[in-house]
DNA sequence: TTGAAAGCGCTAACAT
DNA sequence: ATGTTAGCGCTTTCAA
C-alpha cells in the first residue's frame, strides 16, 4: 500500500493492477495538501483585482481562470475596492497561504515597495491593466491605452468635432495618464489648440461621471463630443444627459474607453474602445505561470501591450442640422456591420 | 524557536517578546499548507457556477467572496458553462484538494447522485440559484422563482394585457419549471386561459432568446406582451426587437426576470424581476460555512429562499393609442422614480 | 523491481 | 511554564 509508485516506468503489470484495485476499493483520494506540503508548490495563484462587479472584470477573470485551470491550477480572486490596506493584507493573506503566484490589478497609490518585497521572497507577481508607480518595471500585460484614446479622439475629429472634452480617471494611475496622453496626441496632431477646460479629473467611478458629465455639459460653450476614460464613468455620463433631458448623439457625441456589456442591446448605441479583456486574464495567467514554472528563469521583466479596437456606433454619428450638409454619407446612423 | 506557543495564555512576557523578536527578525511567516496538513482543514471553499461573463453572476460571487474573506476562507470559483462533465470533472479536483466545501450552481441535467456522494463523504454542499432534480434535499439558498413570475406577470395583466407570452428557461431546471409556474398561477387567478402557442422553452442563452423572440414576434397574431425567463435571453429578444424594427413599450410590452447592469442607462429601461443577488451568494457561502464549522451538526437541510422585487420600468408603460383611453395615468411613462 | 524511511512545517499531547 | 516529539500524507532517496 505504502508504494503507490504511480506512473513509474518499471513496475510489474500484476502489481499495478492489484494495486489499482486497492485505490478503487478503498474510493483513494490523493490528498493535495499533503504533496503541496512536501513539493512546496501550491498550484495556486491569488488574483488581486478591484470589484468583480466592474463589468470590466468578469471576462479578465474568466481568461485567467481558463489559463490555470488547463494546467490544473486553482484562481482564487480577491476585490480591494482599490482600498490599499485591504490590498496590503490580501497580498500578505496570499504569502502566509504559500500561493505559487499572483496576478494584481493593483490599487491607485498603491506603495509599489510592498510588491517589490513579494518578488523578492520569491512570489511572481503580473500586473494585468494597470501598471505600478515605480522605478522597478514588473511583468505584466495592459492594453496599449495611448494608442487607444488616440484613435477614440481621432475618430470624433473625424466626424469634425473640434471642442472634445475628456473625462480622466485618477491621474495617479499610469493609465489614466496614458489615456490622456493618447487624447493630447490625437488633438495635436489636428492642430486643434488643448482647451485645459475641457479635461476633468474624475476617478473612474460612476459617479465622478455623473458630476463631471454635468458639470460639462451645463458649461455655457458646451463641448460637442465627450470622451471618457472607463465604462463605470460612462454609465454616470448617461445619467446626466437622462436627468437633463440631454439626447446622445443629437445633443452631444459620446465616446469611451471599454466596452459595456451588451452594448448591442441598448441605446444609446456607443462607440468605444474595446479591449481585449479575455485575453489580458488569459495571457496575464499565462505569463505568471511561466514564471511560476521557473520557465523563464533568468529572463527580465516581460511587458505584453495589446491592442484595442475602436468599434464605432451610432453614439458618435453625424448629425444632420438644417444648413449643415453631412460630413459622412452612409455611416450617418452608426456602424451597425 | 520550536516552541511559538501562539496565543496560550501561560507564556511569561518575557519569553513572548523574546520569540516575537525572532519572528520579526526571521520574517517568519506561518506556514499555511503545513497547519492544513495536520488540522484536515484547508479552510478554502469551492464555488461552481455556469459562467462569470453573464450578468448574474458577478455579484453572487462577490457575495460569496465578503462572506468567505470574512472569516479568513479562500474561495476558488470555477466555470463549468453548464456542461455536466465540466462539472464533474471540477468536483473531483475540489475533492482532491481538500476543499472544506461547496457552493454549487447545478448544471441543467446533472446527476444529483455524485453530489450526494460528496456530501455523503463529508464535503459540505450549497446550492445556489438552481435545485438539483433529485429525491434528496440539500442546503440550498435561492430566489422565490414562482412567486417573482407571477407579480411580473400580474402587473403585465394589470397594464391590461392578456395575450402574453412565455419564453421559458430549459425546463430541464427547477428554476424554470417554478417561473413557468409563476405565469400560469398569474394568468389562471386572473381567469385568462393559457394558451398553449404563447410558452416556449428557450435554454437561458442569449441565442434561444433572439430565436424564440423572433419566431413570437412573428406570429400572425403577435402577443401584446412578453416575459422572458433570464437576463440572457432578454438580450437576445432586444436584437430581435432591433432586427425586425419594433420598438419596446409601443409594439410590445416586454418584462423578465433579472436585472441587467445598468438598467437605468440605457434604454429601453427594462420592467424586471431583480434578484438579491449578493444575498444569495453572502447566504450560501454564510450557511456552508456554519456547516463546515459544525455549527449546525445534526440539523438536516436548510432551504433559504428570498424574496424578489419588481421594479416597474418603461418596457411596460401603457401606450396611448388613438381611440384607447390610458389605463394608469401618473405611471403612464413607466416608473422612474 | 519493490519496500522502507526520512522529512516538509505545523499542532497537540506529553515530559520535564 | 517551557521544551520535546509524534504524526498529518505525500515524495524522494536509498536499501533490499
Amino acid at each position: 500500500m505504502s508504494n503507490v509508485l504511480r506512473s513509474v516506468s518499471s513496475v510489474q503489470p500484476e502489481l499495478r493492477q492489484r494495486v489499482e484495485a486497492a485505490i478503487r476499493k478503498l474510493d483513494y483520494h490523493p490528498n493535495h495538501v499533503a504533496r503541496s506540503l512536501k513539493s512546496r508548490q501550491t498550484e495556486t495563484l491569488g488574483m488581486v483585482i478591484s470589484d468583480i462587479t466592474n463589468p470590466f472584470f468578469p471576462l479578465v477573470v474568466r481568461g485567467a481562470e481558463d489559463a490555470a485551470s488547463a494546467l490544473g491550477y486553482f484562481l482564487v480572486t480577491f476585490n480591494t475596492d482599490d482600498r490599499i490596506e485591504r490590498e496590503r493584507q490580501v497580498l500578505s493573506l496570499l504569502r502566509s497561504r504559500r500561493v505559487d503566484g499572483v496576478l494584481l490589478v493593483v490599487a491607485p497609490n498603491s506603495d509599489a515597495s510592498y510588491i517589490e518585497t513579494l518578488v523578492d521572497d520569491g512570489i511572481p507577481i503580473v500586473c494585468i491593466d494597470r501598471i505600478p508607480n515605480s522605478s522597478r518595471t514588473f511583468d505584466s500585460v495592459c492594453v496599449d491605452n495611448v494608442k487607444g484614446a488616440q484613435i477614440c479622439v481621432q475618430h470624433l475629429i473625424m466626424r469634425g468635432h473640434t471642442r472634445i472634452a475628456i473625462i480622466t480617471g485618477s491621474l495617479a494611475l499610469q493609465t489614466a495618464r496614458e489615456r490622456l496622453r493618447g487624447y493630447e496626441l490625437a488633438l495635436a496632431e489636428a492642430g486643434i489648440e488643448i482647451d485645459r477646460d475641457l479635461v476633468v479629473e474624475g476617478d473612474f467611478r460612476q459617479d465622478s461621471g455623473l458630476r463631471l458629465g454635468k458639470d460639462l455639459l451645463l458649461r455655457h460653450r458646451r463641448p460637442t463630443a465627450l470622451f471618457v476614460s472607463n465604462g463605470m464613468m460612462t454609465i454616470g455620463v448617461l445619467e446626466a444627459l437622462e436627468e437633463m433631458g440631454l439626447s446622445c448623439p443629437h445633443d452631444v457625441a459620446l465616446a469611451c474607453f471599454d466596452d459595456l456589456p451588451f452594448a448591442k442591446a441598448f441605446r444609446p448605441h456607443l462607440t468605444s474602445v474595446s479591449q481585449p479583456c479575455y485575453q489580458i486574464g488569459y495571457q496575464g495567467a499565462d505569463l505568471l505561470l511561466q514564471r511560476v514554472r521557473g520557465e523563464l528563469s533568468g529572463q527580465g521583466p516581460v511587458s505584453i501591450r495589446l491592442d484595442p479596437e475602436l468599434k464605432i456606433r451610432e453614439s458618435t454619428a453625424a448629425i444632420l442640422r438644417p444648413n449643415e450638409p453631412a460630413t459622412v454619407g452612409p455611416h450617418a446612423r452608426g456602424g451597425r456591420k
